[in-house]
DNA sequence: TGAACTGATACTGTTCAGGT
DNA sequence: ACCTGAACAGTATCAGTTCA
């Protein structure tokens, strides 16, 4: 059998080429099954610490050594001429924690950064999760995917080094997560911040009183909490295509889903598929927001008043002024121009002073006022009687990607004290930091601070104005009343132009749009794509992030839009820049283990000096896309000079820069464009649609002109109606002097 | 229903490699 | 030699499951 079988790879094949076998002695063919492995390539070892692979007898597992295969493993492979599957050959199953380490470390590997980087995210994700952060079965998993270390040596780490530090923020639309490979039974979750050292010897406080999941008051989350009991069926595979069965789940769960609140999506959608176990969490996930919520949205455009369609018209490309509207009535079925109507009708009648304000007088005249009511019960009152004055229901919640949010929830973000209320949030363009603040994900919904930002003017500016004015007329509620509202034409106009202009930005599609620049500062569009019409990435992001472009690059080197896909990608990137550092090391970490061989440093050593890798991604993203262009050397020493190098000191220092932007700084930037791109395409696709089904093109260009005539009137008006609210409020107060005489 | 069993978590203690 | 800390073994405890 053997000479003719393993012909092929005999005389100096290559089957086992470098491995390491040790032979037990009492293995059937043993002078053979060595032979064989020496004429493939591989080698023979006398000592089971030296081999890679243990082989033994299977017939006789209790002499085998843990972790050992079987001796029909080579001969199999010989046979053949290819490797057999070693799992399927493996004697004994090994203890549990050699499993869960996998192969047992006898060295000692010292932990860098990157490895605390690591599990830190890791950990912090689990606990996102519901996983118990010092339970073993995340360093189980984590161990398999970084052997560098065994799970129990990960986890002594995090518990003992990291665990103290505050966790990282984290992207959790990153496909790397802990899964629930064991869905047996729950996890324990113990609080961090709660967890004394020594709690276990007391059965009170070492897991009876634990709680298992973090309690959720969604539906979601109770109908398929992690307790829920599922048979444990392997991972669904990937890229099942979804049926119409999975589409009557949907259908069925859809009342429950649309109330997950925020921070809740992840574990839900988990939960959800424990249940059904068809998809992937992520796949579901997935597959509401991009297909099954837009659809229902659409279909039930008008009917279902709970959700509000992150829709183009009143997300992120609206270019209207639609603050000036104190509350869009709860949907209806009314079509715009209703809409309008009715909103004129309002306007002309009970709300001038409210929607004649611009919410930077608004929030900035009287935020802590504001901010002292900051309780939701006064604030829902406040909405309520707002809700009141404009003889219209404000829906105390609202719906983006796919989920439910309370506004109060984005009122108080908003006006937290580190964010200072919708001015300082405008001024600062903090909006990305309100949304990861309330738990979005803005890797997945990169628009979400935009379509937040747009909520807000929609919907609470007109409440602070409201708070603000009723604070500022005491304690007596003579706020909005019929009588003392004062009826303008210049409110009615506005009213009237601003709905307008919703309609029109409604209609248009993302580009360019004519007479952009005669809008003010309240006007701005509020799309990336609109926001920065004229300018090239660089210029944005040399903008928005305050780098410095490299002189050299500064002259001439600005190259004409190649596409609009690449733009609104490039300024994807900028915008990542504030997701942070960690963010920032997360992904490049998952993109190095799937492109690169060896893991990225997160602090490599320019001149002699450790610096952070963030650092030099945030001053060469300029240089990153035009790097093939880029032959001065004064681009680099610029860059060099950036990051706090004095280059007549650390000559090298630009190279070695130059080096790692090209080694792989590069490489992770067309990775990140490109797959910005491919979203960007999918969201078009996405949009379209319903942009079908609207307006044809034409009338949408005969509507920009007239929209855009109207708004510029507007702001002209505005101005005047904000003189008369200041007018007004001096009288009021006047007023109120003299009753209280 | 309760005991036995099983598996997971939480923690302690020991060994030893590697650095000073 | 001493110290630090990685690696690992062992134990206590708890919670869920099984079965009489």
């Amino acid at each position: 059998m053997a000479g003719a079988v393993y012909e092929g790879v005999a005389g100096g094949g290559d089957l086992f080429q470098g491995q390491k076998f040790f032979i037990s002695q009492r293995v059937p063919l043993r002078a053979e099954l060595i032979d064989n492995v020496k004429r493939n390539g591989g080698f023979v070892v006398p000592l089971e610490k030296n081999a890679d692979v243990l082989v033994a007898d299977d017939a006789k597992p209790k002499l085998a050594p843990a972790g050992s295969v079987s001796w029909k493993y080579l001969k199999q492979s010989v046979e053949k001429g290819e490797l057999e599957d070693l799992e399927a050959h493996r004697i004994n199953s090994p203890s549990k924690t050699r499993l869960a380490g996998g192969p047992q470390k006898l060295t000692r590997t010292p932990f860098t950064h990157e490895d605390s980087m690591a599990i830190s995210i890791w950990v912090a994700k689990a606990e996102k999760l519901g996983f118990a952060a010092r339970g073993n079965e995340i360093y189980e998993q984590f161990a398999e995917k970084n052997p560098r270390h065994t799970a129990q040596s990960w986890r002594d780490h995090w518990i003992k080094q990291l665990s103290h530090q505050p966790r990282p923020e984290i992207d959790m639309s990153s496909t790397d997560w802990p899964v629930k490979i064991k869905g047996d039974r729950p996890r324990r979750v113990i609080p961090p911040a709660t967890q004394s050292k020594n709690v276990g010897t007391t059965p009170s406080a070492s897991g009876a009183g634990r709680s298992l999941v973090p309690p959720s008051p969604t539906l979601l989350a109770a109908s398929y909490s992690l307790e829920d009991e599922a048979p444990l069926i392997e991972a669904p595979s990937k890229d099942v295509p979804f049926t119409e069965e999975d589409i009557e789940i949907l259908e069925r769960e859809h009342p429950d889903i649309i109330k997950i609140p925020m921070g809740d999506w992840v574990v839900a959608w988990e939960a959800f598929a424990k249940k059904y176990t068809r998809h992937t969490a992520g796949d579901w996930s997935r597959y509401y927001c991009e297909d099954f919520h837009p659809r229902k949205l659409r279909e039930g455009k008008g009917k279902d008043a709970i959700s509000v369609k992150p829709k183009p018209n009143q997300g992120p490309d609206s270019t209207s002024k639609t603050y000036t509207t104190p509350v869009r009535a709860p949907a209806s079925s009314r079509s715009h121009t209703e809409s309008g109507k009715q909103t004129h009708r309002r306007g002309l009648g009970e709300e001038g002073a409210i929607v004649s304000k611009s919410p930077e007088s608004a929030t900035s005249k009287d935020r802590s006022k504001i901010s002292a009511s900051a309780d939701k019960s006064k604030f829902l009152a406040n909405l309520r009687e707002l809700s009141g004055a404009i003889g219209c229901e404000i829906e105390p919640s609202f719906s983006l990607y796919g989920r439910n949010f309370e506004l109060y929830d984005l009122w108080s973000v908003v006006n937290k004290p580190e964010f200072g209320g919708f001015q300082k949030v405008e001024e600062s363009d903090r909006w990305l930091q309100v949304a990861l603040k309330l738990g979005i994900n803005t890797y997945r919904d990169e628009m979400a601070h935009t379509a937040l930002k747009q909520k807000y003017r929609d919907k609470l500016v007109d409440l602070d104005t409201h708070i603000s004015a009723g604070k500022t007329r005491g304690k007596r509620r003579s706020f909005p009343t019929k009588s003392t509202e004062p009826v303008t034409p210049v409110t009615t106009i506005s009213t009237q132009a601003s709905e307008q202009t919703h309609a029109y930005s409604s209609a248009r599609k993302d580009g360019e749009t004519k007479g952009r620049a005669s809008l003010t500062e309240s006007t701005e569009p509020i799309t990336p794509v609109t926001a920065i019409p004229r300018q090239t990435p660089e210029q944005a992001h040399i903008l928005a992030s305050g780098v410095n472009i490299p002189k050299t690059l500064r002259q001439a080197t600005v190259p004409p839009q190649e596409s609009t896909n690449k733009d609104a990608a490039t300024r994807r990137i900028r915008q990542s820049l504030g997701h942070g550092e960690l963010a920032f090391l997360q992904s490049i970490s998952e993109f190095a283990r799937d492109c690169l061989p060896d893991p990225v440093t997160f602090e490599p050593i320019v001149s002699k000096r450790k610096i952070r890798l963030f650092d030099v991604w945030t001053a060469s993203l300029p240089l990153l896309a035009r790097f093939d262009d880029i032959e001065s050397r004064e681009v680099w020493d610029d860059l060099a000079t950036q990051l706090g190098f004095e280059v007549s000191m650390h000559p090298s220092a630009s190279d070695e820069l130059r080096q790692i932007c090209e080694d792989f700084l590069m490489d992770f930037y067309e990775f990140f464009i490109q797959r910005e791109q491919e979203k960007i395409r999918e969201e078009e696709a996405l949009r379209q649609q319903p942009e079908e089904q609207g307006q044809s093109e034409d009338e949408e260009v005969v509507e920009e002109e007239a929209v855009e005539e109207e708004v510029m009137e507007e702001e002209v008006m505005e101005e005047e109606v904000m003189e008369e609210v200041m007018e007004e409020e001096v009288m009021e107060e006047e007023v109120m002097e003299e009753e209280v005489m």
